[in-house]
DNA sequence: CTTACATACATAATTCACTTATGTATTAAC
DNA sequence: GTTAATACATAAGTGAATTATGTATGTAAG
């Protein structure tokens, strides 16, 4: 997929709009969400998204929560008060400059 | 300045965008109105904008035009017809991703 | 008159985010 | 019973942006 460009350091950007808007998820939805938003343009793959969860979760703007459906694993994530700060700030900003 | 996150990835359709809007313009000129774009939250760094000038320029996206202005060096970059159509292309999607 | 800041170009070392490549395992479809 | 989709994860490599320089002219301030 060629839009991978647009993904470069917007990545954060991107996560933290999706779950401000949809609350909690898991990893895969968020790579199908974000496939479907793109209209396809766009694919999220694991080895860019799920470090980035690992981060925005280590620096306290996500929270995990792990399900298991079936025998399958789900891990959840939310965006804590903090991440809810950061998420519209980052948002604005974005938005902002396209304008 | 915080938002230099923003500008990876999306250097170079920054940089199409702002020659497609105001034809051409020389490195020095590109940072300033990027500053003044983005209300003084972006700053496009020297480190960052020279190699993707050169970058586009070596793609043949962009032209160049050098003018002696007294003593000092101006080096003018402007759109290629191809350039013209890769910014189009760029501009859209990012755009169209945004909407 | 010289110091500091703005203008104007450029490149090199380093960092780090993302790509690419794997790996494991379950579930559904054919 | 093999392929594709679901669902997590990490590690090696790349490459773009950051940081740090370097050169040089113009101008405002003290």
């Amino acid at each position: 997929m060629h839009s991978s460009e647009l993904l470069k350091g917007t990545l954060q950007t991107i996560i933290l709009k999706v779950l401000k808007d949809h609350g909690k998820m898991y990893g895969y939805e968020i790579t199908q969400r974000v496939k479907e938003l793109s209209e396809n343009r766009m694919m999220l793959t694991e080895g860019a998204l799920y470090p980035t969860l690992h981060k925005l979760e280590a620096e306290g703007f996500l929270k995990t929560e792990t399900v298991m459906m079936g025998k399958r694993v789900r891990k959840y994530y939310a965006l804590t008060a903090q991440g809810r700060s950061i998420a519209k700030e980052r948002v604005s900003e974005f938005v902002d400059f396209i304008k």
